[in-house]
DNA sequence: TATTGTTATACTCTATAACTATA
DNA sequence: TATAGTTATAGAGTATAACAATA
């Protein structure tokens, strides 16, 4: 009978992971679709906020083949938030980076999703203000 | 400084919550691709479950558009996984619900799902057997 | 030979707009 | 007139396969 408790627990909070996963993912959608940036875009400008990698590397971050970050950073480039650079060591690699313009897109999407995800997390970590 | 603590552990939580989310979405496309599914799919066929809207409602419940889920249906429909019946009392209405195919598939996608994702709920709900 | 990045191609997902049939 | 669903069209995202350049 603790087995079969476990089991309902268990699935109780399966649903409610899942349930919550949508839901940040659809602020993270909203988010990107407010500033016409699909998730993958929003995903990527995140990531090279603090990097510098080569397409390949870009790639394994965000778990795609190459081919597809072509496309995605040939897009990113167009609209002037991201650059390509070829590597001093090695002539195969491009590294990507953000522009000053993509940097400060990137910073204002994370404080735009903060905001939006503060009554979830806001919640939790700042104690109730009532009287 | 309370406020600064706050602040800080929101942070922390925000991050958590933000990869938390994509480690599950990644389980789910996962699971959906391992059966030549797409996420929106495996929604559409979790819904379908206990449910057999009209194109409009299932559009409703995924935040799509209408045209969006014809396509979508289309190619369900072509898989042997839903079909579309007429309404009784609106003829401009379709109905959609599950195959037995359908309910198959959905049933042991919903098994997998919870597979994948048990280390991360039976963690929380089981007591530790070591010992 | 192996790896990096790109291009060509094909399919899914999604939206908007226009349409038909029904209400 | 308004609503339900479909179709046409277009663009993004993704993968596979083939390619050129470099290692």
């Amino acid at each position: 009978m603790a087995d079969d408790n476990n089991r309902q627990i268990a699935e109780a909070l399966l649903e409610a992971l899942v349930r919550t996963s949508f839901e940040v993912m659809a602020v993270l959608n909203r988010t990107a679709a407010e500033n016409d940036l699909s998730l993958t875009q929003l995903r990527a400008l995140a990531i090279l906020r603090d990097r510098e990698p080569t397409m390949a590397q870009l790639a394994g971050y965000l778990g795609l083949e190459r081919s597809s970050v072509s496309g995605l950073m040939d897009r990113a480039e167009r609209r002037g938030l991201v650059r390509r650079t070829t590597s001093s060591s090695d002539a195969r690699a491009v590294h990507v980076s953000l522009t000053s313009e993509g940097h400060l897109v990137s910073a204002r999407l994370n404080d735009e999703v903060a905001g939006m995800l503060a009554p979830m997390t806001g919640r939790l970590s700042a104690p109730s203000r009532r009287g």
